[in-house]
DNA sequence: AATGAATGAGGGTTCATTCAT
DNA sequence: CATGAATGAACCCTCATTCAT
């Protein structure tokens, strides 16, 4: 790919994340465009749909949590892993609210879902599955739940402080509850 | 207001209900025209915005958790009636996006936050406080949560089932773990 | 209807007419508007579809030669009168494309001919064939064509003639010769 | 020119011929381009509007027509000739709409008729004219008519078969019809 | 007061044409 | 010269809102 157009569409890329994060899928085309500085017609070029846009950034950001909970998996306290990696991941995706959408849409395999029914999905969902089971046997986690619950939770805390006029305690503090359920009862 | 003019605002409002309910708040204004039988003149005469039905809508659902916190208040085991009214509002919501979305502003003060401003939303707030520090009081819940954080769990985790496609067994057990998080620890 | 409905309504149809025949079935219903003096939205409110506009007009027209072939059922010279028929078709639809793409249409059977599976459009074949059989039998017509072919020599004058440079003279020739081959040979 | 160029103009011309043909004039330049095996720069560069585009191709059509009728000029029976020239030009033409719509404009001399102005155009005119003249002073034509008239035929017929639903026999028989027209009459 | 027709800005998408690589 | 990325006007269509009936 020529270097001009691997620049566009990372532009275009960086944009889309920027205006969805803020206004949601429903964000129009031409918002993104205009924020890329690009015409409208290099935003369909590279992406020949507006679905295809969010899906490349969905995709993107699942691939990333995959990659991080790969990474987690040798780590020698798989609970306080598993814990810690809960935590950056509403972090991250507070304010974000597309991110956490492309995460619910991994946990699921209905129709409709293309995240969750794609490469990158199933294996985000496959590494976090193995990191929960490690913490499940280590004791650290509760054995009632799978990785659809904890996806669950995390969707559900992160989906909750999309408002971001919730400030960062309150965050934690939800936050906090939600990670003491998780652990396994003494 | 004439009395035929009072039955149409009720169905339109009713319509709106449930339209809203299923499509999101992005459902069109005919449509819930249509369901209510009435022309779309008269959706608009009651209500000049479609962003005013949505907050009558809104308001409404609040008066009423409102009203059954108020009922609780005397439960002689606050933190049973607690927990069962979070787990009341999460299964009445799951399906229902704008129910929580009304709770979510609620919990707001912040600028835009029509229903948080509201005489209504600020007596739901109250009327939830004293539920809770009634159960507090009584060694139900832990001591480091507000009701902004108690509302925020009841959002997230109906936000997180939205997603229909999570069956009920999901729902469920992930209550289960918010619960278990908000419980006082022996 | 509502009176201003209905006049709207025949207002926009007349301005599809004039324009889809002048610049063919590509033109933009902007345009028709425009020339209807409404606003777009008017014009979809109507016709929810381009196509369907498009067949409104078409269906128009070819009900309009359905009724003249009726008339002439009972004429005391049916030779003469398919061969006036045939003449007033091309004359009429000479300038106007559409009108004899409506005709074209009619004598398909195949997908994708919305005219040609409409009642109206079978019920202008079936008054043609009529005509032609009762031509056939006074021994005014040649026996080896049939309704197909009658029409497919209409559309095609007219389709030559489609270029309005082409003044009345070569129309009339042209015309003349083929009405010279549709006769039977003593 | 270079030799790599001229291969791919002919190359594009080609790829043109063959979409026109299939897909009508409002193909897409993108796909020519595609098919011709280069970048749509390419076709810009030598073709500098899509409108010269498919005029480089019917003045080829056209030339190839005005060929054909040169060498029939010293045929021996001169009517016999003509017809079967018609009956190629029409069966040649059926499911090339391109093809018929450069004869339609070669018998034009109207503005906006590019191929009736040009050279080829002129010339393709004249060879039919002489050939038409020599049939009817061979007494196998009927004299009422010109060229102008006897394109216009072949453009109709043409035309109307371009729905390619009509079958074989439909358009044989039109084509008799219309020939038979022709005849001189005895 | 009720109706529903009219409006037009805005949305996603296509494609001829230009121009940097 | 060739390439294909960039451009933006234009297209079809939707929907919140206004206003004549």
């Amino acid at each position: 790919m020529r270097a001009d157009a691997r620049r566009n569409r990372d532009r275009v890329l960086e944009a889309a994340r920027a205006v969805f994060a803020e206004r949601g899928a429903s964000a129009s085309t031409e918002e993104i465009a205009a924020k890329a500085g690009v015409g409208i017609g290099t935003v369909f070029r590279h992406f020949p749909t507006k679905e295809v846009l969010l899906e490349a950034i969905l995709l993107d950001r699942v691939a990333k949590i995959s990659a991080e909970a790969r990474r987690l998996t040798t780590a020698p306290d798989p609970g306080a892993a598993l814990l810690a990696l809960v935590k950056h991941m509403v972090e991250q995706g507070a304010t974000k609210r597309m991110y956490i959408n492309a995460l619910a849409d991994a946990g699921l395999d209905s129709l409709g879902s293309r995240v969750g029914q794609s490469t990158v999905g199933r294996e985000m969902v496959d590494e976090l599955g193995a990191l929960l089971a490690r913490a499940q046997v280590a004791g650290a986690i509760r054995h009632d739940i799978g990785v659809t619950e904890l996806i669950a939770l995390v969707v559900g805390v992160s989906r909750a402080a999309e408002y971001t006029a919730w400030d960062g305690g309150v965050l934690a503090r939800t936050l906090e509850v939600v990670i003491d359920g998780l652990r396994a009862r003494g």
